[in-house]
DNA sequence: ACCTTCCTTTTGATTAGTCAAAAGTTTAAT
DNA sequence: ATTAAACTTTTGACTAATCAAAAGGAAGGT
């Protein structure tokens, strides 16, 4: 059995490697994960040790195949039970973050998979995100950031990549709910934001929180 | 915030303090809890310094009214789950202690009200065990040991006191559920043994076994 | 009284994870 | 080529929880 702690890391690394590829500073997984970097070393050092990840010293840190096998996991339990939390507790999507980061850590593979089932399978979490299968593979979707849509558009939104509680709330007091179709009106790179249609309704965004929705064509 | 291990020792002392009014010995807390006795008088000192419990050295260990208070809560975050984990999520009564028990610890009072709500704020568990309500009283009913009665007695079956895996398994199989009501055919101190027909069907158990299942006269 | 048995407590060591602060590397700028 | 800035690693210390084994206390039998 992998502690909660070596759970996160994993968890972080997945997270924070672009596409798989690139190595991860320490100084980044330390702060993502609330550590100083002296305490993020140190367990780098134990996850390569057990053959989870590879550590060039100095220069990043990088899972291994079987590490990225145990990240998928916890993140699969991750989306499953927010998804969960959401539709079936009926929860607000901006509370189920910390929850389920305590919940991923406890859960059984037999409770994640009645909570798939009850839930029908779904494909993404409710902020958007995929949630790996079982046999770790994530479904892909070929998404656009708000932040660099133009006037004209017609695009719903696919992702809110963003875990923050007000920011969820603001979305969702302005109708920027997933899969909610908006129009852009305009997009003004001087003033820094963009104005869009959503459900009758105008909302002006600055181009930093657009850069946090992304949306999908049409 | 208490840690899962204070949580446990905590629990572990309610239910083993059999009315609230004796001392519990060191050393069965320390078998209940799977850890040594020196482990279990270090912790029992731990929690005295906190208020949590009173400590008599060489006699035993109580909990203050601060403690029960705490451990109560942890019983019924238990219990509720255990409920939940059978009633929505479907799983068998034989393996949600488990499960139970690590989530005991991480989930939210508000994850907890949540799931009772749906659940329809039973009072009692899938094992029969009473589930605190929220202000931290038991309700209370009056039971008998089956092991007690007598040839002519007709009872329902309103506890298992028993929460290994095998023994709940035999029971299910053999109609011994909750709620069910069964006859008394004959108890027989020499075999050590009593006959009872459940649904039409006989079953001989030992008395040992008759020990672990409460009932309550029709 | 004294001894034995059965617990309980103490002691000393160990492990996982953390932090603060010192020491070491890399990189880029002068 | 040197130096400064920024980052990473090392070191030493600390905490919570545990165990094994030694030492201590209680209670009954003789």
């Amino acid at each position: 059995m992998l502690s909660s702690t070596v759970e996160n890391y994993l968890k972080e690394l997945f997270l924070l490697e672009p596409h798989g590829e690139q190595q991860v500073a320490t100084g980044d997984l330390a702060k993502a994960l609330g550590v100083t970097p002296g305490s993020a070393t140190s367990m780098i050092k134990t996850l390569a040790q057990a053959g989870l990840a590879e550590h060039r010293p100095h220069y990043g840190v990088k899972l291994t195949t079987q590490g990225h096998n145990l990240a998928i996991r916890v993140v699969r339990r991750h989306r499953i039970i927010e998804s969960f939390l959401v539709k079936i507790l009926g929860m607000d999507w901006s509370e189920v973050h910390d929850e389920a980061e305590q919940l991923e850590h406890v859960v059984s593979d037999e409770v994640i998979s009645r909570m798939d089932d009850l839930l029908g399978h779904p494909s993404h979490d409710p902020h958007g995100d995929p949630i790996p299968t079982v046999e770790g593979t994530l479904p892909t979707r070929a998404l656009q950031l708000l932040s660099f849509c133009d006037r004209g558009d017609t695009v719903s939104i696919a992702r809110i990549g963003n875990q923050n509680a007000e920011f969820l709330k603001f979305a969702e007091d302005h109708g920027l709910l997933l899969g909610t179709t908006i129009d852009v009106l305009q997009r003004n790179t001087i003033a820094d934001s963009i104005t869009i249609i959503s459900k009758g309704k105008e909302v002006v965004l600055g181009l930093a929180a657009a850069g946090r929705i992304e949306v999908e064509r049409a």
